[in-house]
DNA sequence: CGACGTGTTGATCTCTCTCAATTAGAGTGG
DNA sequence: CCACTCTAATTGAGAGAGATCAACACGTCG
């Protein structure tokens, strides 16, 4: 697996990366320190491990949490193929949150100090890390209005429609097939702030009603527009922009 | 207002900012496009905004905010001077959220293409807005914990205690006085994911029970101890377990 | 085979929401 | 100086979404 250099990276044939300029490649390729195997369940990144490894996920899916110390968790966001972890962490710090493998996954490592040798050799990675930083953020602001402000209903249909668009994302037919999807029950529950059992209640209800199905770990749309309209997504789960009054 | 260089901005005198290099402030003194000023309660970016303008908040307090069709909002987290907004932003897209400001405030703008020219001519620069995003996203994080696993009570007594903190350190005597705090309770409910009502009953039951006090348009700790007990809030060191990679 | 993890379902219980009404203060205009 | 209006804060009462408690089904695995 380490023996794969990035400019043979498969993410990279997917149409969501953009081209790096020639030399950017051998740049990264120069900071990667390993390509690390996780198993599904196991920690990646524990709450406040201090010097964290900076990585990208390369196969599979995890998620960041953090707990409350009677074991409270809370599910951040979900990683997919593609999603870049590590920026969160001041460089001398602990990691104000811990990564989980949903499923068995691979990670590319980086040094501590890519980051910053990044930016210096290659403003326009820089910038794209910058980027990607923010996008993820954007993924946080979207799960806080639905736990929020979403009913149970709400949060599960727009939970569901949003990882289905990433993960169809990744997919060379684009979710035909359904996507995989490794999270368990409670994974939805610690995501979307719901206990165990009414999310089982509530899951069970909208697959009843048809607008879902999951199985064999993976996820079905059945009625996306109806999942749609529950959600209140609109296009790309971006609110409407409203008028001026 | 306008004529104030940005080496003499105030905010640089807080211990909180670091010194640039010599050269930085000229750079960014030339991508400043003015300042501007809004009163409280008015928009500063509208959800879903085209062009939505990159800037510093200067004095004053925002907030970031998602809001359903059907009007339920969602605060993202607050803004206090010294808060970059904008990198959230693809370049060309719409803004995912709103900002509105709290109290009267001055906002630095920038042109667009700042955050590009920024990492480009100043790599260290660059990499600073990585770490501010980063560190914006960490706020929210902490919110959707609360938000998704903690009672209202434990939401109320989290925010107190943040903002307190955030407010104080911008402070030359560090709060002793109590800190600006511009919030309605409808603000606290739309950050916390809790109802007018709710909040108003439960923010009375910690008032009455000594924990804090708001009065006058400011916050005052009166239980700090008691308050961080009920946040489970750990100062800011957490167990640091063993690094797994 | 028993232990365990995951999914399901029914029966309460309670925290938080919604509805309603009142009070207090800040402006505004006459 | 005093009605009038608005917004923010308060409090009570009743309703409900979602939590908690308890069982049970099913498949995997040592």
């Amino acid at each position: 697996m380490n023996d794969i250099p990035c400019s043979q990276c498969p993410l990279r044939a997917l149409p969501l990366f953009v081209p790096y300029a020639p030399g950017d490649l051998e740049l990264i390729q120069s900071l990667k320190k390993r390509v690390v195997s996780v198993k599904a369940g196991e920690s990646i990144i524990q709450e406040g491990q201090a010097d964290a490894p900076l990585f990208t996920l390369f196969a599979g899916w995890a998620f960041r949490f953090k707990t409350l110390s009677d074991g409270r968790r809370q599910i951040l966001n979900f990683l997919l193929p593609g999603d870049f972890i590590g920026v969160q962490q001041k460089m001398t710090d602990a990691s104000p949150h811990g990564v989980e493998a949903l499923s068995d996954v691979n990670l590319c490592t980086f040094q501590r100090d890519a980051l910053w040798a990044l930016h210096r050799a290659a403003p326009s990675i820089g910038f794209d890390i910058t980027w990607l930083a923010a996008h993820e953020e954007s993924l946080v602001d979207d799960n806080l209005l639905s736990v929020g402000r979403r009913s149970a209903e709400e949060r599960i249909a727009t939970l569901l429609i949003l990882l289905f668009k990433r993960a169809a994302a990744l997919l060379p037919q684009g979710g035909a097939e359904g996507v995989p999807f490794p999270l368990t029950q409670q994974h939805i529950a610690d995501g979307l702030g719901l206990s165990l059992v009414h999310t089982n209640k509530t899951l069970r209800k909208l697959e009843r009603r048809g607008l879902h199905r999951i199985e064999g770990g993976r996820l079905f749309l059945r009625d996306a527009r109806a999942l749609v309209r529950l959600a209140d997504l609109y296009g790309d789960g971006k609110p409407s922009p409203r008028p001026l009054i």
